[in-house]
RNA sequence: GUGGAUGUAGCUCAACUGGCAGAGCCCCGGGUUGUGGUCCCGGUUGUUGUGGGUUCGAGUCCCAUCAUCCACCCCA
């Protein structure tokens, strides 16, 4: 409606039961994560802007028209994070972690921004769990790295997904095959539509993403990458599907999957919801071997995903909670207050029930019965009522709402009284 | 950046061919001096997104503008 304030596009309000069904998620995904030897790093929101140019790369969407820059006061070029996986990077090098023995596993769970427009699954400031394993080129880590994204999904019952895999090479072969490629495209550019055309020098990989039927149907005359990688990548490749196999996870290969961030080498994967919606991809990520040394570190092997929230949670629940419909958080015990006096002398003597339930006291100086009928919207299982005649005679009503039965009980004993009967109702 | 839809009460939505702005939910009060869910009665809430225009008369038609949603694109 037409209040001061509205909220920025493409951000959201999130409250209630929708907030709780961030807690389940946010809590099995920790549980999960410290179980697969992946520990939590907090990296800043803002970072200075050359490390998203320089890692996500300059040509890019993300770095070309998504980024939310500034100049700070001493003209220093700022960034909001439009992804997790450089600002894990550049920690790593910032606190000495290359010189820590074995490959470390951090994890990660934040806002991310992204200025485009929004739409259905698609958000400005939106929330990712991701993982970064760093140190070791194994493929196996590889599939370790993909078992632990699916197992992000197992643990919120998430169905119906694909895990998409595919290889895109590394600096000895992809060059070549881009060469290549870009040949082989300017040849017959005029078959092609207006966006392909532009990417042919920029981003030639990027054709195989088209969907135009025409541009598929050229495509499909073209060998992707996944059939010209040199003989270290063919053999990365055929042992992550070997420790997937081993794993018992289903995947499908998808020689057209790139990424849109320049940083990945060889294997990149994602998961996508079979079905239904648009901005079906949940999860992506890949192995990123050169990042670190182009962050001015040592040459250094690394894999990662980013899994989105969002688009988990509603991939998760059909619909969205209705915020009109929502009710606050439930309590064991709310308290009645039958005038100021009263809020008063219930809120001192109900101090101590904080020690071991949930406890709310009604200061809303509403009519008792609609003080009960907050009581049970709550979900409240016993309530204290106080009023001028228990305020005069030291007591309290004490109503058990789910017997409707009702007692009075002196102040001192409310502590107690109130510990049994919870207690028996376990 | 491109295209398509929609803006009416806190929320979800009605309102015929242009003719008194309504319902449900929620909320508040009462039925019970101070007692919940169900029920009954009553009540509050509006610059119909905004600004122009046509008309005796505009929520309705026209123009502009803003906002939101959806899709392309991209990605999570």
């Amino acid at each position: 409606m037409n209040y001061r304030y509205r909220r920025l596009k493409g951000t959201r309000d999130v409250l209630f039961e929708e907030v709780e069904q961030w807690h389940w998620c946010e809590d099995r995904w920790r549980e999960v994560l410290e179980r697969f030897g992946f520990g939590e790093i907090r990296t800043p929101i803002m970072e200075p802007t050359e490390l998203f140019v320089r890692s996500v790369g300059a040509g890019t969407d993300i770095v070309d028209k998504e980024m939310y820059t500034f100049l700070t006061k001493g003209d220093e070029s700022v960034t909001l994070r439009p992804e997790a996986t450089a600002s894990v990077v550049r920690a790593y090098l910032e606190n000495g972690l290359a010189r820590q023995p074995g490959t470390l596993k951090f994890y990660y769970i934040g806002p991310m921004f992204r200025h485009d427009r929004p739409q259905a699954g698609r958000l400005r400031q939106f929330h990712q769990v991701g993982v970064e394993a760093i140190g070791s080129a194994s493929p196996v880590l590889d599939a370790e790295v993909i078992r632990t994204a699916i197992a992000l999904f197992e643990a919120v019952d998430a169905e119906g997904l694909t895990v998409l895999l595919n290889n895109t090479g590394c600096p000895v072969c992809r060059p070549a095959y881009l060469a290549g490629l870009r040949e082989w495209a300017a040849g017959r550019a005029g078959d092609f539509c207006a966006t392909c055309r532009a990417r042919i020098a920029s981003s030639p990989l990027r054709l195989f993403d088209c969907k135009e039927p025409s541009c598929q149907a050229l495509l499909g005359t073209y060998p992707p990458i996944l059939a010209a990688l040199c003989a270290d990548c063919r053999d990365h490749h055929r042992d992550v599907r070997g420790a997937l196999d081993d794993l018992g996870v289903r995947y499908t290969e998808d020689p057209t999957l790139v990424r849109g961030l320049d940083y990945y080498t060889r294997t990149t994967f994602e998961i996508t919801a079979e079905e239904g919606r648009k901005q079906s991809s949940l999860c992506g990520g890949g192995r990123y071997d050169g990042l670190v040394e182009q962050c001015g570190g040592a040459p250094t092997p690394a894999v990662g995903f980013s899994l989105g929230i969002e688009r988990t949670i509603r991939h998760l629940y059909a619909e969205p909670p209705d915020p009109q419909r929502g009710r606050q958080g439930r309590v064991d015990v709310y308290v009645c207050c039958l005038g100021t006096a009263a809020q008063r002398y219930a809120l001192a003597h109900v101090d101590g029930l904080r020690g071991f339930c949930r406890v709310e006291v009604d200061c809303s100086g509403r009519a008792a019965k609609a003080q009960m009928r907050s009581a049970d919207s709550r979900r409240a299982r016993l309530v204290l009522i106080a009023g001028d005649e228990e305020i005069a005679t030291g007591r309290f009503q004490l109503k058990n709402l789910g017997t409707g039965q009702q007692q009075a009980v002196a102040k001192d004993e409310v502590l107690a009284t109130v510990r049994e009967v919870l207690a028996c109702e376990g």
